[in-house]
Formats: structure tokens, sequence, C-alpha cells
RNA sequence: CGGGACGUGGCGCAGUUUGGUAGCGCGCAGCGUUCGGGACGCUGAGGUCGUGGGUUCAAAUCCCGCCGUCCCGACCA
């Protein structure tokens, strides 16, 4: 391609309001544009991009037996009826009207759609099946954000594994787990596999891969001394043992103006360090009040609330004041549980056994103290609800825990059967009896995957592509292109790169030297090859290869054999 | 949804406080000089000031409604 002719329209400033780097430089190279919030056009260079790691993830699904296939995106709403999933996705399901009435839906995965097909598979004999899409997918977000990162239409590769029974949902999990292992890091990625939670998407066992990146909107830990890692939606961690003492009676007692954890400390410091109050909260889950209970100094990972009820993705909210003072009687810094019997009180599993505790009273400007929580609070169900903090220790290995952020590039789940017994997938084994096929459901989001590479590889001057994904792998810069000699050069060159199945872009531009390299390295070209009458009178060509901006010469007799080469190697990534 | 900010040529912004014929930089077009790290001169094109209403002799500017976008909090590939 000749840069002259081509739609590459860079941008000297950036949009001033966005906060992601990957944002700014994208839009600064001409690779995508904003239509509206979470939606993007991809302009040539972004769509070659975006093909590109398309084609990467195309052959890692082949590569494991997928088989690829493609699925409508506009839906009957009844489906997502079938499957329990139309209210379970609340407002993030992009919900519509046909002109005569019906209710549509925009899918935003599509285990539904695939169920139905694998209702057409009738014996053990047909299966394992992966099957595998690389569509649009829609998602009324509540807050687009960070440019490609969280958007409301976006490509993914989704895809499904059938089988008959349990080991063949691990094989079929661990054929993608390689997968995506591979696909990442062809893209050079460093995105590290955590234990996650399965949300809405429902099923036993989640991994998702996530990239490390301020941008990032993600919390993981990892254990700094074993292989303990996991998303802070799902993370553990050991606590040291905190001695109660003796248990002791249930006593009311003032504490006018105490209304905080750290003010009830600071006043009792005998009885009530934070670690030794019980943290009482009410959420309105599913449209019901639930008192949730935790250690004072603990705070609520409220998708661990979300998956110990089972409510929709959307489903929980922290109660407001008043119905909180309907509920239990009293303005929040005074609320406790003890005595509270018509409400749920879900507890956090680190209240489990301990006593001599401070809670609120439900009376405003009184607690109690010597609580015992076995004797004195009802506690409907036990659960993990506290999120994990930095430093804790792991529960594997005493490890030290480290909290960071990042990118959720993938994420993988064993879904089981629930999916193939709504659209009635059963197949029969060797003895004719019929089992639901077990399902697993695999994604990956392609054009935050681009982001994330960005985020992950940029220097001042702009985007630092890796050679497997760069929109084009080398461009040739010419210095003088209005010097017949000069562009001669590179025209032989351009040709002879071609041919040599290099993706090159030849700056033919009528612009100043410093113009072009500047727009070279701000969108990201691996190798750039500077021709200019300098160059060709003494018979070499200037080599810089984009990443640290690194010089060399080479005869242009050499130059297109070695650098095709040299890309040629570079192409698969790894 | 809660909190904050913004909306003016393609991009980035000033002008709004104190109403009076819409400006700057970049970019774009033409001509000329330049040309190995974002050149310069001259000439020129390009704007329903987000939108609807109101106040006023007069509204980008004041008032009200709506729409949109971004950022901070609660959600996902």
């Amino acid at each position: 391609m000749r840069w002259s002719e081509a739609f590459i329209p860079t941008l000297r400033e950036a949009p001033a309001d966005s906060e992601a780097v990957s944002h700014k430089l994208l839009v600064r190279g001409g690779f995508i544009r904003q239509l509206a919030a979470g939606s993007y056009t991809m302009l040539p260079l972004g769509q070659r991009v975006r093909l590109k790691i398309g084609e990467i993830v195309r052959e890692e699904m082949n590569a494991i037996g997928g088989q690829e296939l493609m699925l409508p995106t506009l839906h009957p709403a009844e489906i997502w009826r079938k499957s329990g999933r139309y209210e379970l996705m609340g407002e993030n399901l992009f919900k519509l009207h046909d002109r005569k009435g019906a209710d549509l839906v925009l899918g935003m995965t599509e285990e539904e759609i695939f169920g139905m097909l694998a209702s057409e598979l009738f014996s053990y004999k047909q299966l394992p099946q992966i099957w595998y899409q690389m569509h649009v997918k829609f998602r009324d977000e509540p807050r687009p954000k960070s440019g490609l990162l969280r958007v409301r239409e976006f490509t993914m590769k989704d895809s499904y594994t059938l089988d008959i029974d349990a080991p063949g949902l691990d094989r079929g999990f661990d054929k993608h787990h390689d997968a995506y292992v591979r696909i990442f890091a062809r893209m050079g990625l460093e995105a590290i596999d955590v234990e996650a939670s399965s949300g809405a998407m429902g099923g036993s066992e989640s991994i998702e891969f996530i990239q490390r990146s301020e941008a990032g909107e993600d919390w993981a830990v990892t254990c700094e001394t074993c292989d303990y890692r996991a998303n802070v939606e799902r993370a553990v961690s050991a606590l040291d043992p905190i001695d109660d003492g003796e248990p002791t009676e249930l006593e009311r007692f003032p504490t006018p103006g105490l209304r905080t954890i750290k003010a009830l400390a600071e006043a009792h410091p005998d009885i009530a360090a934070p670690d030794r109050q019980i943290k009482s909260l009410v959420y309105m889950v599913d449209g019901e009040p639930i008192v949730v209970l935790l250690r004072g100094d603990h705070d609520l990972q409220e998708q661990k609330l979300l998956d110990s009820t089972g409510a929709p993705e959307d489903g929980a909210r922290p109660a407001q004041p008043e119905e909180i003072r309907e509920l239990l009687g009293a303005d929040p810094g005074s609320l406790g549980a003890v005595g509270v019997s018509d409400v749920k009180v879900v507890a956090d599993r680190a209240l489990q056994g301990r006593v001599n505790m401070t809670t609120g009273a439900n009376e405003d400007d009184w607690h109690y103290k010597g609580v015992d929580v076995a004797r004195d609070i009802d506690v409907t169900t036990w659960a993990d609800l506290r999120q994990v903090t930095d430093g804790e220790s792991c529960v594997k290995d005493g490890g030290s825990l480290e909290l960071w952020k990042g990118i959720e590039v993938g994420h993988i789940f064993k879904l089981g059967t629930q999916y193939s017994e709504a659209f009635g997938a059963f197949v029969q084994d060797e003895g004719g009896t019929s089992h639901p096929i077990i399902m697993g459901s695999y994604g990956i989001g392609l054009e935050r995957g681009m982001a994330a590479v960005v985020e992950a590889s940029h220097d001042d001057g702009g985007i630092v592509w890796p050679v497997s994904v760069a929109p084009y792998e080398l461009v040739i810069t010419v210095i003088r292109p209005d010097d017949q000699n000069t562009m001669a050069t590179a025209n032989r060159l351009y040709d002879d790169f071609d041919s040599a199945g290099v993706d090159v872009l030849l700056d033919d531009r009528e612009e100043r030297p410093g113009v072009k390299f500047a727009d070279s390295e701000l969108i990201g070209i691996p190798y750039r090859v500077t021709v200019g009458p300098k160059g060709v009178d003494s018979g070499m060509a200037e080599i810089t290869e984009r990443k640290g901006l690194v010089r060399s010469e080479l005869a242009f007799d050499d130059v297109v054999e070695t650098l095709a080469e040299r890309i040629e190697g570079a192409r698969f990534g790894i």
C-alpha cells in the first residue's frame, strides 16, 4: 500500500478526556474512531490489526479441532427466557421489538443457540465437538470506558465444547486453556490465568486470562511463593487467629454518636477493635432485603454475594437508608443482626465461632457487646464474602498475596448441562441411556485484546506492535519522493518486499522527513527502511526497529532478503 | 444509577463572568522557498456555537427542558 493513497488519518493531538493510553494512541494513529459511547469504527489500520488477531485465534482454534460457524446475533427473546438468562442478565442484555411487536434480544454470548444446535446430536459417537465463531456481541454496559477496553458492541471469539462426560469436558477445557496460552503469547501479551467467578454464565469452574495493566478494571491476587492465583471476585486468603477471650453475656451499651467502625474502635479499644466488631450491611438482592455480616475490618466482595445467592448480574444493590430504617429500625452505623429473625442473614465465614464481638443494636446510639455469633445471631447462610486485600496470607502455602490490576482478555468456563437440558441436547451412550451434553464455553474479545497489546507495548513515540499483529510489518520511508532515483529505488524495494510476502507500506507522501518518522513510530510499524538520496548514492539502506528505535545499515542488495527472513521469523509471535 | 465536568470549522481550544456582526493553533487547498527528526511566507476554503423553547431591540453568552460525551463510584470479553 502506498501511504499517499491510504486512509490513515493520524492526529497531532489526542482526545483529552480519556484515561487509557491505548485509546489515545489508537485514535491518534488513525486505527479507530468513536461513533458513540462504546461504539467504534475500525479504520483500515485498526481493521488490519483486528484481522491479524482474528487469524491467530482462528489458527489456534482450528489446531485444537475447532469448527468455525456463524450464528445470528438477533435472537427471539423466547430463547433467552427459556434459558433463564432473559431475567438473569438484567439491563446488560439489549432488548428490542420488531414491527410485529415481538420481543427480540441482541446476543451477548450464544450458549443458547449453540445449545439448540447441539440438539441435532444424538449419539456419543458424535462427541466431542468444539464449535466456535468470531462475531459481534452486544452488551448494554452501564458505563462504556477506556476506548476499546469496555464497549457495547465488539467482536468475540466464542467457542463451545460438547462432551458426554466430565472427563471429556475437562479435556476440552484444557485444550482451550492451552490454546489461549498460545494465542495470548502470539499476540505479544503475558496474560496470567487465574481462578475466576462464573457469574451469570453459570457452571462449576472458570479461569480468566488477565493482562497486567493499570488501564485494566479487574483485580487479581497471586501468591509470591506458590502457584495460587485468583480474581478477587473469587480469591480467598488465610486469616490470623484472633483471641476473643472467654464467652460473656450479651449486653447493650450506649454509644452516642459512634456511627463508624473506626469511631467505635477508638472509643472502646478494649472491646471493639475493628477485627472484634461485626460489620452489618443491608443489601437488596433480587428485590429482597438481606443483612450481610462481615468482620469489622473486612470489605464485601459483591460478586461473592451474588454467587452465594444466585442473584442476577445486576440484582444486588446497597439498600437505601429509608429501606434500612424500615427493615431494622435504625440508621447505618447502629445496625446489627442480633435478634433479627424475619430477614435473611448472610454471614462471612470469618465470623464463624467468634465470641465477645461488638455490633450495632438496631437502635441509634446503642451497640451490643459480648456477642457470641453462634448463640446470638440466627445466620441463614454462611458464605465466603470478604474481599482479599494485598499482603494477606495464601491459603495454600501461607505466602504473601499480591493484589494487582489488569485487563481480562479471555475467560473460559466449565458450564455443565444447564443449556443442553434447557434446549434438549441429549445423546445416548453405548448402553442406550440418554445424557444431557456437557458444555463448556470460552471467550476472547478481539478489540479488547488489541487495546491490551497497545497498553502492554508502547513508548513516548507511539505504539510498538509485535510483528504478529502489526497492521504492516515494514514501512519504507522515502526521504525525497520528488527525487527520481530515490523513488525508483524505493519502488523496487517495495515490489521486492511485496513479492517476498512482507506486509509493506510505502511512505511516498510529500512530507518532510520528521513528519514521516514520527508518523511511522506513532502507528508502530515494527521495521522501517529509510530510503533517501544519500543512501541511494552509497547503496546503503537505514533500518530502524520500532522497538527501542535501534538503527542499523544494510546494503540495498541484501535488505529484502535479510528483513523478510527476520520478519518471517517473528510473524508467528512466540 | 449516584457524584463531577464538558458540548464552539476535521482535531485541540479561547470567547460565556459583564449579551452587541464568531476567534486562535493544528490540519486542509493554491503558489513559492525548503527537505535525514513534527519547516516557512503569501493567498484561500471551511462553523445550524449539541438541541428545543424562553427573556431581550439584540443570545455562543442569561433562564428552563432535552440529547450527547467524558471522568470518579457499583458491572464484563
